[in-house]
RNA sequence: GCGCUUGUAGCUCAUCUGGAUAGAGCAUCGGCCUUCUAAGCCGAGGGUAACAGGUUCGAGUCCUGUCAAGCGCACCA
């Protein structure tokens, strides 16, 4: 109806301006939205404001002749100017019911559109460091990246989902010293763990599964494994320093293989997990890509000599620097250190280059701690020749979790955090993913646990899912009855459908497809979990008002059923997008 | 100190990218189950949109400044 009433005003434009009234230059961008009130009307355009002052005429009287140049619509009742120049478009309610017949000839994917033309996209999200299980911060990610995803999918775009798997660097190394140090210690070995190492009791567990496959095939004593190693923290040394010469000393005393070993068990025991926990958060991806294959197979070498070839690299200290100051970023960024090492931005702007070259726009979905690498990585692509347009990143607050009344601190390397894994056992999945699209991404957010894991119907979704499932009652009840829904006799008799409530869920029925491209547009799903409430709460409505099972007036029933049927059919696609069960009962 | 982000009802958040009288949920108060699930419905109260300026027909939305909070400012990832 949009784009109809968009063509109407075009056409009345172009008119005016064969007939002089309009410069003949102006291209005005037609603005048309849903008024909120309906005193005026069901659609509002703001044109004639926009053209007062190009055109030097007064807004109303511009607003007429706008009006008095459009074209005949059946379907308008009426065309009025109001306050300082709206135009306001009342809309026969009967030509609204035609959307009813759309959602059952596309089901499942009534809603859905080709706005994206078929491109390429990736999306990367979630991507932590496989150093441990994902806590309840990643959450968050997990579920704005799936349903980015999703709603990139279903408004035409190809979407790519993939993991950057960080299996190279320092965390990793510390993490694979930190198993092998455990793994010491089951089997009999005493020592001082490493404040920085890492202590988490899935550490223990990866040692153990190790000792089991290997027996003490690894085994070193603690003397010659602490022998000359600087003093930690909390002996008056440094805790970093420390860290490092015990993993230089594993990858001695253990070499090349056996730390390999170590090291993988490590790496495969945790992907694992994420793996299956994610799987069980509803998160699927096309693929996860390692960032040491960037390494073995050359894409690094080829990012930074092609970021050599354009003049911006230069030697400094021993180390190679990008120069990413000239493209906006605070400072000069290292790309190669002085021991010869390629730094985690260099893989980083690998990874960027290598997923362009496959033909993909990046979507990255970022903790909002990693802001300040933006201009970095856009510097890079900008400097290699790429379109930094092609890149988006999107930010995400950390959710911040409360337990009774208090803020509760997490970090990795201590092994103190609450698991995603936890959280969905206490609360399930769907209300987790829910939960956590319900509030524009880069909003700091409260996660209140106690809130959560109480089950009461603060929690949104219940009433979103209940209104599903209610109407799946209602046909439960009507076959209890005997009855039957005729879907065609309903659709025959829509007309029938003029009681306000009707009307209301009607247009809230026609909005879902435009929604459902603003919330992919933006980037954001909490547009659609909003939706999802409003239609709810319209339909909650509808049941209190009207019966529907209404056996002496068989084609207002069959109508109703038809209605209510439509809306079951778009709520279940909506929660389907946010990754959340429609349950046929609660 | 510099940079990024945020500031809307008691609380948690919307406000369709600058539109009409700023809206929901929770909490509070008052009503509705002999009738398709009361996890529901109907109604009431609750606001200087952090603060101060500016831009224009019009600003919660854009610009400037102030204040407050979070994050970032590595040859870590």
């Amino acid at each position: 109806m949009k784009t109809r009433l968009a063509h109407l005003l075009q056409q009345a434009i172009s008119s005016l301006q064969t007939q002089g009234e309009l410069p003949a230059e102006l291209s005005p961008n037609i603005q048309i939205e849903h008024t909120r009130d309906a005193s005026h009307g069901d659609y509002a355009c703001n044109l004639a404001m926009m053209l007062a002052k190009p055109a030097k005429k007064n807004p109303r009287l511009i607003a007429q002749a706008i009006i008095d140049n459009l074209p005949a619509d059946s379907d308008i009742t009426k065309v009025e100017i109001a306050g300082p120049g709206f135009i306001n478009f009342f809309i026969n309610p009967l030509s609204q019911h035609a959307i009813i017949n759309s959602i059952f000839q596309q089901g499942e994917r009534f809603g859905t559109s080709n706005v994206g033309q078929g491109k390429k996209v990736q999306v990367e999200f979630v991507s932590a460091n496989p150093t441990g299980p994902l806590h309840v911060g990643h959450g968050r990610g997990a579920a704005y990246g799936a349903t980015i995803s999703n709603l990139l999918s279903a408004t035409g775009y190809q979407v790519h989902r993939e993991y950057y798997v960080n299996d190279a660097g320092r965390q990793m190394d510390i993490l694979g010293t930190s198993v092998w140090l455990r793994y010491l210690e089951a089997c009999g070995e005493t020592l001082t763990f490493p404040s920085n190492g890492y202590k988490g009791s899935y550490v223990h567990d990866i040692a153990a599964a190790l000792k089991q496959a290997h027996a003490d095939k690894f085994l070193q004593t603690t003397a010659l494994v602490f022998h000359d190693i600087c003093d930690d923290e909390p002996a008056g040394g440094d805790k970093e320093q420390h860290i490092d010469a015990l993993i230089s000393r594993a990858k001695e005393l253990l070499g090349n293989d056996h730390y390999r070993i170590i090291f993988d068990a490590a790496l495969n025991s945790i992907l694992a997990d994420i793996r299956d926990d994610l799987k069980g958060f509803g998160v699927e991806y096309d693929n996860w890509f390692s960032e040491r294959s960037l390494m073995d197979n050359g894409a690094i070498d080829k990012a930074i000599n092609k970021l050599k070839a354009s003049g911006h690299m230069y030697q400094k200290d021993g180390a190679w620097w990008f120069k990413s100051t000239e493209f906006g970023d605070e400072k000069d960024r290292v790309v190669i250190r002085d021991n010869g090492q390629t730094t985690y931005f260099a893989s980083d702007i690998a990874y960027h280059l290598h997923t362009l070259d496959r033909g993909f726009d990046i979507i990255d979905v970022w903790g909002s701690d990693h802001h300040g690498y933006v201009p970095r990585v856009k510097a890079a692509l900008l400097a290699m020749g790429a379109d930094p347009e092609r890149l988006k990143v999107l930010l995400v607050q950390f959710a911040v979790l409360y337990k009774n009344g208090e803020k509760m601190q997490m970090s990795t390397r201590s092994g103190q955090f609450v698991t995603l894994r936890e959280l969905r056992e206490e609360i399930g999945a769907d209300a987790a993913r829910y939960f956590y699209v319900m509030r524009k991404s880069e909003q700091h957010m409260d996660f209140d646990l106690d809130l959560a894991t109480s089950q009461s119907n603060e929690n949104p979704l219940f009433y979103v899912q209940y209104a599903h499932a209610r109407v799946c009652s209602v046909m439960r009840q009507l076959s209890e009855k005997g009855l039957s829904y005729q879907r065609e006799d309903g659709l025959a008799n829509l007309a029938k459908l003029t009681e306000t409530h009707e009307i209301n869920l009607i247009d809230s029925l026609n909005r879902y497809p435009e929604k459902l491209q603003q919330a992919a547009q933006n980037y954001e799903p909490h547009q659609l979990s909003h939706y999802l409430r409003e239609l709810a709460t319209q339909f909650h409505s509808y049941y209190n008002s009207q019966k529907f099972i209404i056996e002496d007036d068989q084609p207002l029933m069959q109508a109703r059923l038809t209605l209510i049927n439509a809306c079951k059919q778009v709520l279940s696609n909506g929660l389907n997008l946010l990754g959340v069960e429609a349950p046929e009962s609660m």
